[in-house]
DNA sequence: GTCTATAGGTGGATAGAC
DNA sequence: GTCTATCCACCTATAGAC
């Protein structure tokens, strides 16, 4: 375990700043504001994150891995497509009753200051994220627990249109519960949902 | 029309700081970018609006105001419930082609930083367009041309969700194309578009 | 790896002349 | 209503000691 890398400020450095720019997006916080938060000085972030560019860079990766991780554990454990499709809508819904916007969300808001490395980043989540989906509503399709026309392709970027708009709307409009309602009924679309 | 105020300077700030925060957010926007744009000094610009608080909210104000007259105004002309959500969509559509964000929905990514006038501006905004839709939603189900379950209310939470939402992420995934495709599987949802 | 100190720039905002 | 001049707080970032 030589070459391991501390896990100890630099990842304490990624958790407050992800707290931070889902919670008030990344043209509203600052190395101080985070420097503050982990308890170092500013300069000490700038040695594990020369620029807040790289700061935010990394913030895109570990979001990543961190979601797909979890996406991926979800889907060996849950056989139904159905199921699948609730437990991801159930994330967006952990995300938001922290009281956050998904990070990538937020960061799309952004997107026109941006540096490039975080751009790119922010399209492979959203790409990543409509591939997994098209693969989950072509299974449910075929099993017949899922139903809709056409190509799979169009329905994942509305399955993620609507979450990440839920999750805004609901913010913005500042009921929380009206992603709830909204999620409800994307399913519903989907059939994912039985009639009750 | 002695009382009448000038329509000048005032509206080119307004006119400016609206495609800004558009763009680039409320967070992202400085009187410097708006003075320099206008052609005017800073200093200028705080004759008209006191502080950047003062020029959010009127920016709010502002919008609510245009994107229901426009409404109301498309309401009148077009008789057909199915038509008017169809109309509803192109006004989204319109905006995001100008490569903008719905101005509240920027806003609502920043709601965390924002001065409460523009917080409860931003609530009326969203609560307003869904008395709209609910109306158009009633009228439509009534006359047979819409189909969908239960109250309205919640359909109408979904649509604005859905098209914020697709225009966050259009943006967001550098693919302004998605709005559309978004937009249109919205429509065969509520049953607002023939099938091809 | 963390600190102090500081640089150089920009943020929103004000005073007062014209 | 617009200008010049200025304030001070905060921003990102760097140098160099410990």
């Amino acid at each position: 375990m030589a070459t391991r890398r501390d896990p100890g400020t630099a990842n304490r450095v990624l958790d407050v700043a992800e707290r931070l720019v889902q919670v008030r997006g990344y043209n509203a916080f600052s190395y101080a504001d985070v420097a503050a938060a982990v308890g170092v000085q500013k300069a000490s972030l700038h040695h594990h994150f020369p620029g807040k560019a790289d700061l935010g860079a990394a913030l895109v990766a570990r979001y990543h891995r961190a979601f797909f991780d979890e996406l991926h554990a979800m889907t060996a454990k849950t056989r139904a497509p159905a199921a699948r499709l609730k437990r991801y809508v159930a994330v967006y819904g952990s995300v938001l009753r922290r009281n956050r916007m998904c990070l990538c969300g937020m960061l799309a808001s952004d997107v026109a200051t941006l540096p490039k490395a975080m751009r790119e980043g922010l399209q492979r989540f959203f790409a990543e994220n409509e591939i997994w989906l098209r693969g989950v509503l072509e299974e449910g399709r075929e099993r017949g627990e899922l139903r809709f026309d056409g190509p799979a392709a169009p329905v994942a970027s509305f399955i993620v249109s609507s979450l990440e708009g839920a999750m805004l709307v609901a913010r913005g409009s500042g009921k929380l519960d009206r992603f709830d309602r909204v999620a409800e009924r994307l399913l519903d679309v989907i059939g994912a949902r039985r009639r009750s």
